[in-house]
RNA sequence: CGGGAUGUGGCUCAGCUUGGUAGAGCACCUGGUUUGGGACCAGGGGGUCGCAGGUUCGAAUCCUGUCAUCCCGACCA
């Protein structure tokens, strides 16, 4: 299918996925200049690149978050140790990972500062000082940050110990309107991961084990990848009143009685470039959504030399047309030989290509190469604009359907027991087969859920909302089934 | 945090076993020839060998410690 050279066309610095799937991650990103290690464990920096496509993402969820009624704010890096005792579950479920300050000015602090690794207990205090009436609620308010969690195993984009995301934090009258909320975000995080990142997701709530710390429900989106593990992509949480509880947030109802409000908070974060990568990448290198991708289409001049003045005048011009299309175009013009470039850019992810040289401008035409199927069409350049929109949407398009193809491929609907699933998993890796994701029934017990991932490093992702089969019966212990679940290895 | 591996010009690595003037390929700079899938020739620049100690007349090489990255586990977005 790839249209390629002599050479056979793959990349002689990336490995191939079959190879080593976490190693071919590594080259990719590498390659593809989107990050790069620093002196801080677990901490890398986003080039260029990598920072873009969180700067799109950003866009694309801002416009969003604003259009739903949210509206943005800043709180504070640098957390009060207190804080975190005053809801226990919390505390519990991040306190191992929490960097902490301890001196500033040359002095010992009289209370440690954590590094948040999320804002519950920051916007709750605050919360609680701000809301005094039914009049005041909901509050709606979105933060864009960074957060550390130090993490023991970091892999870039997917676990650092600092990363950037975005959290929302509401504050509602009744459990409801919270609810709602909760399941809103949770939409408009499957819209925007499904239109923009061209990612099909898998949408449904979490079991009580793998929910947030302090939640009452935590909801998910997971996307599964290319090795067939899953990344938990968003996350939305639905709170009750225990931070309202822990943080003493409470307002005056109509009937002028006290009552605790109802907090959702919600979340996606850079591993989303990570889930990207995983999700389209291929043995070339990096293969970015259009809608998202820093630069949409690179222009390469081809042919000799004595031609390339002539070329590159006319490449100019349609360089300024695509422009004016509000096409992400660049030309390049280094002097470097066009198969070097082509190399190169395919790395870099970029969907569309256009060659010109000399026997193009006689016949009035360019060349357009796609990225994702390496197919190369000659296009006239009165319709070059026209066609380049219409190639990045089916870029778009086409990267979501494969994305789905290979999803519907890996999913395991016939499962139903411990044994099966061990076969499965014996006959996927002498056959080198990713074992994808597994359906299977579950009776509600905890035990069950942590014998299953301790034998098998399958975790439930999540409770489908809409599930393809609901299952009879616990993959574990055999009993009435109460959920349906998708059980995976996770990054 | 446990087990394994690695750390040498920008990149990929050799050299280490058996201590003795730091190497190769790629990349970079200059000039020329080239350019429709990773060009070629000639000349040139660049490294206190991750860091800190130690052994030694002498350490990239041996010893101790430490940091980082990768892989495999336990913990998590």
């Amino acid at each position: 299918m790839f249209v390629v050279g002599k050479k056979g066309g793959i990349s002689k610095e990336i490995t191939p996925q079959s190879v080593d799937f976490s190693r071919w991650y590594i080259d990719t990103i590498k390659k593809a200049d989107l990050m790069d290690y620093t002196p801080v464990r677990g901490c890398i920096v986003f080039k260029p690149d990598g920072y873009e496509l969180w700067e799109r993402i950003q866009q694309a969820m801002d416009r969003r978050f604003k259009e739903t009624g949210h509206r943005n704010a800043y709180f504070p890096m640098l957390i009060p140790e207190t804080f975190f005792e005053k809801e226990k579950e919390h505390i519990e479920g991040f306190s191992p990972e929490l960097p902490w300050v301890t001196e500033a000015a040359g002095e010992k602090l009289e209370e440690r500062l954590a590094l948040r690794p999320t804002s519950e207990t920051m916007i709750g205090h605050m919360y609680s000082q701000w809301i005094q009436s039914y009049r005041d609620l909901p509050v709606l308010i979105n933060q864009w940050a960074n957060v550390f969690r130090w993490e023991k195993r970091t892999l870039p984009f997917l676990r650092t110990s600092e990363f950037l995301w975005q959290e929302g934090h509401t504050a509602h009258a009744t459990e409801e309107e919270a609810r709602e909320e909760t399941l809103q975000m949770l939409e408009i995080y499957r819209e925007v991961i499904e239109e923009e990142l061209a990612i099909p997701l898998f949408v449904g709530q979490k079991t009580p084990s793998e929910k947030f710390a302090g939640a009452i429900d935590t909801y998910s989106v997971e996307a599964m990848m290319k090795d067939g593990k899953s990344v938990q992509a968003g996350t939305s949480h639905y709170m009750g009143t225990n931070f309202a509880k822990g943080f003493e947030i409470k307002y005056l109802d109509k009937e002028n009685q006290l009552q605790y409000v109802h907090t959702t908070s919600w979340g996606t974060s850079t591993r989303l470039i990570g889930s990207m990568i995983m999700v389209h990448g291929d043995d070339h290198g990096l293969v970015l959504p259009p809608r998202v991708a820093p630069t949409q289409v690179v222009m390469i001049p081809v042919g000799p030399s004595k031609t390339r003045d002539l070329v590159v005048e006319k490449m100019h011009h349609l360089y300024e047309q695509l422009k004016a299309s509000d096409i992400r175009v660049r030309m390049d013009l280094r002097d470097e030989t066009p198969g070097w470039k082509f190399n190169e850019w395919e790395m870099r992810g970029v969907p569309i290509r256009i060659e010109l040289g000399p026997r193009d401008l006689e016949q009035n035409q360019a060349i357009l190469a796609r990225r994702d199927t390496g197919e190369k069409l000659p296009v006239s350049i009165e319709q070059l604009a026209a066609q380049v929109k219409e190639q990045l949407e089916a870029i778009q398009k086409d990267l979501f359907q494969r994305a789905l193809q290979f999803q519907s491929e890996h999913m395991h609907l016939q499962i139903n027991t411990l044994e099966q699933l061990h076969q499965h998993l014996e006959i996927s890796e002498q056959e080198n087969q990713v074992p994808g994701w597994v359906l299977a029934g579950w009776c509600g017990d905890d035990e069950c859920e942590a014998k299953i991932k301790q034998e098998t490093r399958f975790t439930t992702r999540n409770i489908p909302f809409q599930s393809p089969v609901e299952k009879e019966v616990c993959i574990h212990c055999g009993q009435q089934a109460k959920h349906t679940v998708w059980f995976a290895r996770s990054y």
